[in-house]
DNA sequence: TCGCGACCATACCATGGAGTATGGAAGCGG
DNA sequence: CCGCTTCCATACTCCATGGTATGGTCGCGA
């Protein structure tokens, strides 16, 4: 089922990985012990070996989930000496990604009806919008409207997730870029 | 279980009622058969009785959506001699009111697991951000750049339904209208 | 090499939820 | 008052899925 290389036992990071991939691919309706098992190449017996139950398991993705996205996100931004723009611009093109962008809907879609989801969720929200505003304020706008237009961006974004199909013809990047332009390109107020 | 009135026999569009509430209120997952038919005071038998299956059912349940959408968001925008900012602002404060934030959010999450949620969340998608861009032209915009404002203004306001806590301490209303200034108060292109 | 512990297979049970078959009650036209 | 139609209750079946119990196998250290 798998590469020979899986010959040698799991580890719970193992389970966790498809659950990761599953959860961007399908949702977390398509997170099946069963259904993971089978693509794992083992049975459920491996799963209740490496986790107590299914909330222990979805503790581990959740948590997994957070990780990930700061890692795709908040390390992105190339060199430390690159200006804040440029950093931006990388950003919301790992953010509009399809991957990033199908994790971010999966995700609402699981903290819509899951606590810990919530939270996790919850928390690179902060983290994020947090970073676009710090970018924002490097720029030269004062906090309280860096903040404002770091909504502007942070829910925009996130629209670009949400919605699955295409409004207009540009590209999801190219309508990024032009809001984010909108948004930087203005004289800092007074 | 409910209102003495209720007496009388139930109708499909009873049903749909109720399947309608509970998306609202507990997403997709809530709508489970028994479930309903508790609500309404009666069996399963009655459901079998009035739809052919489930499939039937969420038909009839995305169908629904989408008219009560239409209804709610396009309807609104007050006299026909409304300015169209006023209008504008007027279905702004639909789309943000706390119903049809948690609609949006549910059955978004619905239409990423279901083919018939996700047509018809992409037909009221459509109608909504058309919609948009005509109010925006009627302020003097041209055509492209109206439907580019639109776009942030549609994708903005699917994020403030998409993301459930807040992530400053004014209310949507008052970011949405900010945006919305942002967004119409310029000078129209050349 | 022996045996113990890590890791997994197999076979099972429990539960929730869709779907079906059939009987009963209530109301209405004749 | 009869009986037919409409609407619902009851009592099932079936399936997916989580969870458990137990036995088997492999590898490594003493």
């Amino acid at each position: 089922m798998l590469s020979p290389m899986t010959l040698s036992r799991l580890s719970a990071g193992d389970w966790l990985e498809v659950g990761f991939a599953v959860l961007a691919e399908e949702g977390i309706r398509g997170v099946k012990i069963d259904r993971m098992a089978e693509r794992l190449g083992v049975t459920k017996g491996s799963f209740y070996w490496h986790f107590k139950d299914l909330n222990d398991f979805l503790d581990g993705l959740a948590a997994k989930w957070a990780g990930e996205m700061v890692n795709r996100y908040l390390a992105t931004g190339g060199g430390p000496g690159e200006h804040p723009a440029a950093r931006m611009r990388n950003r919301l093109r790992v953010y509009l990604s399809r991957q990033v962008r199908a994790l971010d809907r999966e995700m609402r879609n699981w903290a819509s009806s899951d606590e810990r989801a919530r939270r996790a969720l919850q928390r690179t929200d902060r983290l994020i919008f947090e970073q676009m505003t710090r970018d924002i304020e490097e720029l030269g706008f004062p906090p309280a409207e860096a903040q404002w237009r770091a909504s502007v961006l942070f829910y925009a974004s996130v629209g670009y997730a949400a919605v699955g199909h295409p409004l207009t013809e540009p590209t999801l990047r190219d309508e990024g870029f032009k809001l984010l332009e909108l948004l930087t390109s203005r004289q800092p107020g007074p």
